[in-house]
DNA sequence: CTAAATACATAATTTACCTATGTATTATAA
DNA sequence: TTATAATACATAGGTAAATTATGTATTTAG
């Protein structure tokens, strides 16, 4: 396992905390805060990122709004109203998993 | 994402780690540990857990020993010289996703 | 003026699971 | 006593979520 490589089904629940987070965020400025933040430990694909940015809005759980730069096209994402319902639980469930995770990884403690 | 599910990548460190922790273990014994100290939390699929023991004797992680209970036989795992080594560099890795992972999940912190 | 960074996107492949199914033994409850 | 649950192993088929590779186009920096 690189070092660098995520976990998966880490992807989905880290995109929708960043834009709870940040309110709105496009694609490859997501890419360059999570390696920024992690000081470069995680590193987000874009094949993996784009599709996954689609499903969310397919799914309602992100909007998308277009803004142009320039000569170019920058789309904006945001959790819509259930998307920030299902960020809350996603983050529960996420921190559930942690604990559980630590229970095992860390007997002594815990 | 039920919440007994595993984040995907977790089970083969799961497993590392037990069985450095507790020396040797049986597949079914396995899920039993996890779903115990987990409270029920974290539950380990034999489809998985399976094919994965296989897969880490072949790798040379772990060796098995066969044991006679009444007419049943049982299947211990345990760690090989090479796999004790490579436990330690997984947890490492492990750990440092899951301080990544908090420094985007709790910004605030951290 | 060219290479790197920015910014989007998709297709093909791989990985790591889950579900379902199967076999067989042992223990428990109706 | 007998059926059901628990113990204990195993594999086949299907799916989801990544990676890798590739593509297009604009903008910035050396």
């Amino acid at each position: 396992m690189n070092k660098s490589t995520l976990y998966k089904g880490f992807l989905e629940p880290i995109i929708m905390r960043l834009l709870q987070e940040n309110g709105r965020m496009y694609g490859y400025q997501i890419t360059q805060m999570v390696k920024e933040i992690t000081k470069g430990e995680l590193q987000i694909t874009e094949g993996a990122l784009y599709p996954l940015l689609h499903r969310l809005e397919e799914q309602g759980i992100v909007e998308t709004e277009l803004e142009n730069i320039g000569n170019r096209v920058r789309k904006y994402y945001s959790l819509t109203k259930a998307g920030k319902k299902q960020t809350s639980v996603a983050m529960q469930e996420l921190t559930m998993f942690m604990q559980s995770l630590q229970l095992i990884l860390n007997p002594k403690l815990a």
